[in-house]
DNA sequence: CGAGCGATCAGCT
DNA sequence: GCTGATCGCTCGT
C-alpha cells in the first residue's frame, strides 16, 4: 500500500496537491478498527481570487484559522448544520490553501462504514458505491468529525494518508466545483479533479 | 445578539 | 428536479 505521505506532499499550490491526492488513500483508525478509502475525487480552494473559498482574501476567523497553518493538517467542518466536510491544508505556513476531498472508493473496514452511515451492516441502498461518494457521506463512513479539526496527517494516529498510486494525466478528468454558484468568476475555475471512468464519484 | 445562510443528502415527484 | 432537515459560523447592528 506505500508509506504515509510526508510534509512535502503537501507543501504546495491546492491545485498541485489535488491532483496528486488522486489514488491515494486515506486511513482511519476508528472504534479498534481501520477503515480506509482511496480518494477519487477532489478540489482545490485558494484563499486568494478564488470567491468560492471560505477563506478568499485571506479572511482569518475561527472556522477558517488553520488553513494559514502548515500543510498537511485537516480543515474540517459542518455544512448545513448536518454533514462534516474532510479537507486537506496545502502550502507553507502563512499561506491560505485546502483540498476537499470529494469522494473515495472503500478499500478496508466496509462493513464498519456501513454501520457509520446506515446503522447497521446491511446497505439499504443495496450498493457499495453509494458509502462514500459524496463528501458529507464519506466523513460518516469514515467516522471524520469536527473533533479532528487540526489533526496532523504527518504524525497522527487517528487519520493519515498513505501512497497508494499516481494518477496520470490522461487517466484524470478536470470540471467546475459543485454547488459554488455563489462564487461569480470563479464558479468556471477547473479545480475539481476525478479519476476518468471511476463509479465512486458523485456525480458526472 | 440574532438573522441569514451554506463546498450536502435523502426522499419524494 | 425540488425541498426540508438542522445548526454553527459570519457579519451587521
Amino acid at each position: 500500500m506505500g508509506g504515509r505521505l510526508e510534509r512535502d506532499f503537501y507543501m504546495k499550490d491546492p491545485v498541485e496537491v489535488a491532483k496528486k491526492l488522486l489514488g491515494k488513500i486515506i486511513v482511519r483508525k476508528h472504534g479498534g478498527t481501520t477503515l480506509s478509502a482511496m480518494i477519487v475525487e477532489c478540489e482545490a480552494y485558494r484563499g486568494s481570487g478564488d470567491k468560492a473559498a471560505h477563506f478568499n482574501g485571506n479572511k482569518i476567523t475561527d472556522r477558517t484559522k488553520v488553513v494559514y497553518e502548515k500543510g498537511g493538517l485537516a480543515y474540517i467542518y459542518l455544512i448545513y448544520g448536518m454533514y462534516s466536510c474532510f479537507n486537506i491544508v496545502t502550502g507553507g505556513e502563512g499561506e491560505a490553501g485546502a483540498v476537499l476531498i470529494r469522494a473515495a472508493e472503500p478499500i478496508e473496514g466496509i462493513e464498519q462504514m456501513c454501520i457509520n452511515r446506515f446503522g447497521n451492516y446491511e446497505n439499504r441502498h443495496g450498493n457499495i458505491k453509494n458509502i462514500t461518494n459524496g463528501p458529507g457521506k464519506l466523513c460518516m463512513a469514515m467516522g471524520i468529525d469536527r473533533s479532528l479539526y487540526g489533526e496532523d496527517l504527518c504524525t497522527s494516529r487517528k487519520l493519515y494518508i498513505v501512497q497508494g498510486k499516481d494518477i496520470e494525466n490522461d487517466d484524470m478528468v478536470s470540471s467546475k466545483r459543485v454547488n459554488i454558484d455563489y462564487a461569480q468568476e470563479a464558479k468556471d475555475f477547473h479545480f475539481r479533479f476525478y479519476i476518468k471512468g471511476n463509479s465512486f464519484i458523485s456525480k458526472k
